[in-house]
Formats: C-alpha cells, sequence, structure tokens
DNA sequence: CCGTAGCGTTCACAAAGGTTTGCGCACGAT
DNA sequence: ATCGTGCGCAAACCTTTGTGAACGCTACGG
C-alpha cells in the first residue's frame, strides 16, 4: 500500500517528496535516508474540516504527516473554551511526538479540509535503531515544535494582541515559504476569525479588533480567505519577529 | 574528570544519578546505557540567582543538566519585558535542545543559586550514534519539554490567572515530587513575584493579588519560600490540572 | 543603631480584552 | 425564490489585568 488513499488528484507533491523538503531544510538527507523515508509512509486519508485527526487519549499506532491543508493541536477544557496549541501546514508531522509520548495529551484537529499520510511507530522504531543521523532530523523536527510553542507563549505573555497575531502571520508565512505554498507575499489563510481566536488566545471579537488594527496599519490585507503582506520589513518590527527559531537552514546535525 | 565541580558539599545525588533517575521515570535503563550516561557527565558549574547559564544567540558545544537549584529559558523583549517559557528543576536538562538547534533562540537563567553539569554535544552525538534506546529517551525528554509548553500555553491562554497559576503550582509539584524535593505537600519554592510575574506573563501586582486569592480559597500557603499545597485535591480540580503530559509512567519507548 | 535594598502588600486609576447583542452578506439546501 | 447558517463586523458595557506609587517588613553591612 504504497500512495492509494482516498483520492489522489495528481496536483500535489507525491508524500515522502514533501516530508523530504521538509527534513532537508535543516540537512541534506542521504539516498538510503530517502529510501527509509519512502518505505515508512502508508497510504493518504482525507479528512473534513472539524474532524479530529487525532482525539485526546488516543494510543496511535502511527503519525501523520499533513499532505493537505491545515490541521491544529487543540485542548478543550471544563467549560468548553478551546486552546489551539499550534497550527499545522502541509509538510509537518502533526503528531510525531506520539510515537514516544504514546498517550495523546490533546487532539489533533482539521482546520480545513486535509489529507494526512501515515508512518507506523513500528517503522519510525526501525528508523531509529538503524539511522541515526535520520533520527536526528526527525528529533530536531519536534525540537522545533517545541521552539515554536515556546515563541507562542512569548507571544501570549508578553505581547499585546495585535502584536502577538502580527508574530503569527510572520512565522505562518516563512513556514509555507519554505515548502513553496506562498506566492509573492499572498497566502491562502484558510482559519475563520473564531479558528483563529482559539489559537491567539482570545475572543472571537476581539480578534476581530485586532485584525481591523492591522489592516489599518498598512501591514496586511485579508479577504476571501486570502492574507497579503502589505509590508513584510514593517510587520517584522512591529512583532518582533525573529526566525531563529524555526532553524530554516542547512548545517550538518 | 568524573565528581570534580566547582563545589561538591556532599549532600545532593551524584551528578549522572539524578539524570538516569529522570530518565528512568520514562522507561528502564540498561547497565551499558547508565555507563554512558556516567562518561558523559564532565564536571559541575556554579551559577549566582540571575546570572545566565546560556546566553541568547550562543552555540554552545554543550547541553546542561541542573544539578541544584532552578533555572528558567527566558526572553526577553525590546521593551525589556521578560517572559519566562519553562522553569527548570534539579535532574532537568536546561538546554538538551541545543545539541540539534545548535543557536540558541532565548537564554537560560538562574533564578536560585545553581549548580550545572555539562555534557558535550560531541558525546550526546555519540550517544545517538550508538545507543538508539537511550537516544529515543532523550528525545523524549525534549518531547516531555514540548508538553510542558502546550500546557503553558492552554494555561495562558484559556485559564484566569489564579488557574494558570494554580496549574503551574501542580506541575512543579508533581515534578519535584518525581526527583524526590517534596517532602508531604510541601516543598521549597525559591521564586520571588517578580519571577513568577514573568513565568506567568503578569505584572507582579497581580501575581500578588492572584496568590492572595489561592490562599483566601486555602489551596496553599506560601512563606519564606515555602510552599504548601493545602488540599490537592481541590487545587487539582481548581486548576484543571491533568498530569499526562509529564509522561511520568514507565512504558518500552 | 541606623541606613539601605529587596521583597511583599495595598490602593486608585487606566488600559486591554471579554461578553452580549445585533446587523448584513454570501452561500448552500430546499 | 427563500430560508437557514456561518461568518465578518460593530457598538455598548463589563471584567480582568496593568500601572504607578506608596508603605512596611526583614536581612544585612557599616
Amino acid at each position: 500500500m504504497s500512495a492509494s488513499g482516498v483520492d489522489a488528484p495528481a496536483s500535489p507533491p507525491a508524500l515522502h517528496v514533501l516530508l523530504a523538503r521538509k527534513l532537508r531544510s535543516y540537512d541534506s538527507l542521504s539516498e538510503p535516508e530517502i529510501g527509509a523515508l519512502q518505505q515508512t509512509i502508508e497510504g493518504a486519508k482525507s479528512f473534513a474540516a472539524g474532524q479530529d485527526l487525532v482525539s485526546e487519549g488516543d494510543r496511535p499506532g502511527y503519525s501523520s504527516v499533513l499532505i493537505e491543508g491545515w490541521a491544529g493541536r487543540s485542548k478543550t477544557l471544563a467549560n468548553g473554551a478551546r486552546q489551539i496549541t499550534s497550527i499545522h501546514i502541509p509538510g509537518d508531522f502533526v503528531d510525531l511526538h506520539g510515537f514516544l509520548l504514546h498517550k495523546m495529551d490533546h487532539s489533533v484537529v482539521a482546520l480545513s479540509p486535509c489529507r494526512i499520510a501515515k508512518i507506523s511507530h513500528e517503522k519510525l522504531r526501525w528508523i531509529s535503531e538503524e539511522f541515526p543521523h535520520l533520527t536526528r532530523l526527525l528529533w530536531l523536527n519536534t525540537l522545533v515544535d517545541a521552539g515554536i510553542h515556546r515563541n507562542e507563549i512569548v507571544g501570549m505573555g508578553r505581547l499585546p494582541a495585535a502584536g502577538h497575531l502580527a508574530q503569527l502571520i510572520c512565522e505562518l508565512y516563512e513556514r509555507l515559504r519554505a515548502v513553496d505554498l506562498a506566492s509573492g507575499y499572498a497566502f491562502e489563510f484558510p482559519l475563520s476569525q473564531a479558528v483563529l481566536a482559539d489559537a491567539l488566545g482570545l475572543s472571537p471579537v476581539h480578534v476581530n479588533r485586532t485584525i481591523r488594527e492591522l489592516r489599518e496599519r498598512n501591514l496586511i490585507s485579508l479577504r476571501a480567505r486570502t492574507l497579503k503582506i502589505l509590508d513584510w520589513d514593517k510587520l517584522v518590527t512591529f512583532s518582533q519577529f525573529d526566525p531563529t527559531y524555526l532553524s530554516q537552514f542547512q548545517e550538518p546535525r
């Protein structure tokens, strides 16, 4: 079962290619490593927006790579409030940490219609036994996730809402660009203001105010699920964005 | 150079023992693995409260394990505001992620007088080549860090200040207990309210109000740098604390 | 014995963000 | 055509948190 899947409309890059491209942004991959990745990919599955890819409490036997669409790690509290702790775009491992954590402490939810490929934990274990360098790159992938989390904490704790949102936009732009999903300074932005509120830890109403502020400052435009960055340098300054934590530069690892 | 160090007042557990204890809370260790850890530890160094163990932008050639005292990962913004993204206690790797990230995107600061042991990145690399299972446990250690981050994000985004503080107290208690640093429901708590403010993303004044609230609810007492949890069950309920993310249970990994 | 520094505490007021509610538009289902 | 429904938008009002300033306690050095 290599590339079967629920549907396969020719256009998006092949499953393992996307992942290899991501890992290669950290360090180069050898032929055997690419071969190993290729062998581990297990076929695609589609989800509608709002569906759980993985649910809190699950002990999944595989991890998932996003092929198309956006997803988020989300935690729902007793009062029904939801916090999205990170947003994922194509090429991202949404739950690689499930490999060693075993029990999911949060859910992964589709934020738009999306499609994933699976890699079984058995195969990941095999990689960790046989391919130390590839293992380090997978480990690094989870470390970058943690860096993204840390940045989110800084944004929530010490930036005003507009700065925090601007920072998120900068980060998503850089990440989308790394997988060729931005054209110029514009990209598809499939999140509603309510979803954005859950990601930023704000109320939907305040997200609306905050977007308006960025618009009035001529930093962005956002219409019909398309986001355009009008002045990258100003946006970076305004949000104090520093992309170091994304580690998007090749180095021997 | 096994246990030399700047000072060594007999009492705290030996360097590698502390680390082994931590990793063993995830899965059991073999004799060769313990031996490998023992070989990697490189001697201790002491820091005064407020000093940087590692600074933003550094490319350290080693990672540090806390032996004594508390430390925090911290990021300082342009306006001087500081956010502490995580708090570390003895037994914690404060910058294991530096091994693969290379360039530090934040500082690590001593929150109380503290002492560390070093493990060179060369030796970590050697471990990652020769000891796959031990490598997985180190990886897991960073995954738990990320889980702690995610929990912090939920606390900041969707809990009121008192809930967030209560949650942090629950987490610290569980972590301290895992390394035998809690006696009953009391433990030494070396953080000033100002430091706590930087960790919670609040102002020092509001931290004071928040502590008062927990006191008035008879959940905790905090005096002379000693914190006592007066009613664990009520504190857990109040903060919606769920320790799953700490992964403090042995499983084959 | 005094001065000082660090820290916790409190108060009054300001700012940021949440809540409630309502309107209008686009779009799909019937 | 029309009726929901989801979403963006906005206003009024309320709650939480931040700010600036003062005061007191305690430890410590001169």
